[in-house]
RNA sequence: GGGUAGUUGGUGGAGUGGUCUAACACACCUGACUGUAAAUCAGGCGACUUCGGUCUUCGGGGGUUCGAAUCCCUCACUGCCCA
């Protein structure tokens, strides 16, 4: 029997329904939440995310829903970088936290890169964004960047996809620093810290996508487009770029297109809800290559996998 | 009733005698992922295939031609104009 720290993992494609059960899993078993959401984690960007209510809580320093602590969620602004490095640290420090309170970590959400950067434990080079080295490779094409990586590291240019100048970009940045990419760990390799029980919420398609529609008409009548408006504003908070906007992806992108006049109302809405039923396919399609989820329908199942696990 | 424009693959929409299973886009299917991961990127998308090909598609039918989505006739349907 293993002895390490359990933690427990809810995952699933949007729209299946994690959040609600990581918060009865947290209040059956004494749990706290960690969500490992790329875009829940920004300030302001609620129903566009699809951020569970609640509320931070300034004396405790963490988002409250239902009475629930929800970690890593409201803590950066939009106009911060916060990616997976961040991730990794932060919800390592708050796994720790909250084992030392006695309580069972809850991690869940729908990123799967950053899920998988706490399970396995990934070790990424310690390099961090530079933005003028970025803004100045991005002028090239896809051919030259894949050039220039072929001469400084042909190792990783072997594996790399020629054609995505996002990771070409990136593998170039870390040659900048490094002088090569480091290699990594295969996936599936166990974080040896902790024993984790992942479980994915199994859904049905044609029925995710049905469900998406209708959460999306909610959301609009819920004044999407108006958080959308607030958070452009420049006199509110800051105000994010329309670039910025853009590169945040699905609601955030769509509803700014539409509000700089680029697209009509219906067009919007049918690109949207297109959009996120590809990004559904997306999470899916990386969370199938993890062979050590457990894929459940319904929360009793659910429960009943976990109690056992935490024995 | 007369005139006129049109009818193309799941959708929009190119294509006007051969290089057309038919551009492009969307949808759809599959996949990748070394600090942007809601981002970014790739492949497939008529049928059968011994993977060399074979067969069937451009409203229906008929014709011209060596050869037709493309030309002609006819029928059907749709839009617009005149009655």
């Amino acid at each position: 029997m293993s002895i390490l720290p359990k933690i427990i993992i809810i995952l699933g494609p949007t729209a299946s329904g994690k959040s609600d059960i990581a918060i009865r899993l947290a209040k059956k078993f004494d749990g706290e939440i960690i969500s490992a959401d790329s875009r829940q984690v920004y300030r302001g960007m609620n129903i566009g995310s699809g951020k569970v209510s609640g509320k931070w809580n300034q004396k405790l320093g963490v988002f409250i829903s239902e009475n629930i602590p929800h970690h890593l969620i409201d803590i950066a602004d939009p106009n911060d970088d916060f990616n997976v490095s961040h991730f990794k640290k932060m919800a390592e420090k708050a796994i720790a936290e909250i084992l030392q309170r006695g309580q069972v970590p809850i991690l869940c959400g729908g990123t799967g890169f950053w899920i998988q950067a706490v399970v396995d434990n990934v070790v990424l080079p310690e390099v961090k964004p530079n933005p003028e080295l970025r803004s100045m490779l991005r002028s090239k094409t896809a051919a030259e960047l894949f050039a220039e990586l072929q001469k400084l590291d042909s190792r990783r240019a072997e594996t790399i996809d020629p054609k995505n100048k996002v990771r070409l970009i990136r593998a170039l940045e870390i040659c900048a620093a490094l002088g090569a990419v480091p290699k990594t760990k295969a996936r599936n390799t166990r974080n040896d810290k902790y024993d984790f029980l992942e479980i994915g919420i199994d859904t049905i398609r044609e029925e995710l996508n049905e469900k998406i529609k209708r959460r999306l008409d909610e959301r609009f009548e819920e004044g999407m487009i108006k958080e959308v408006e607030n958070l452009q504003n420049p006199s509110a908070d800051g105000g994010v770029a329309w670039e910025r906007l853009e590169y945040f992806g699905l609601e955030y992108r769509w509803i700014a297109r539409y509000l700089q006049n680029k697209i009509p109302l219906a067009e919007m809405k049918e690109k949207l809800y297109f959009d996120i039923i590809h990004y559904a396919k997306r999470q899916m399609t990386w969370f199938k290559q993890d062979e050590r989820i457990l894929w459940l329908k319904d929360y009793a199942e659910i429960e009943k996998s976990v109690a056992q696990f935490l024995k």
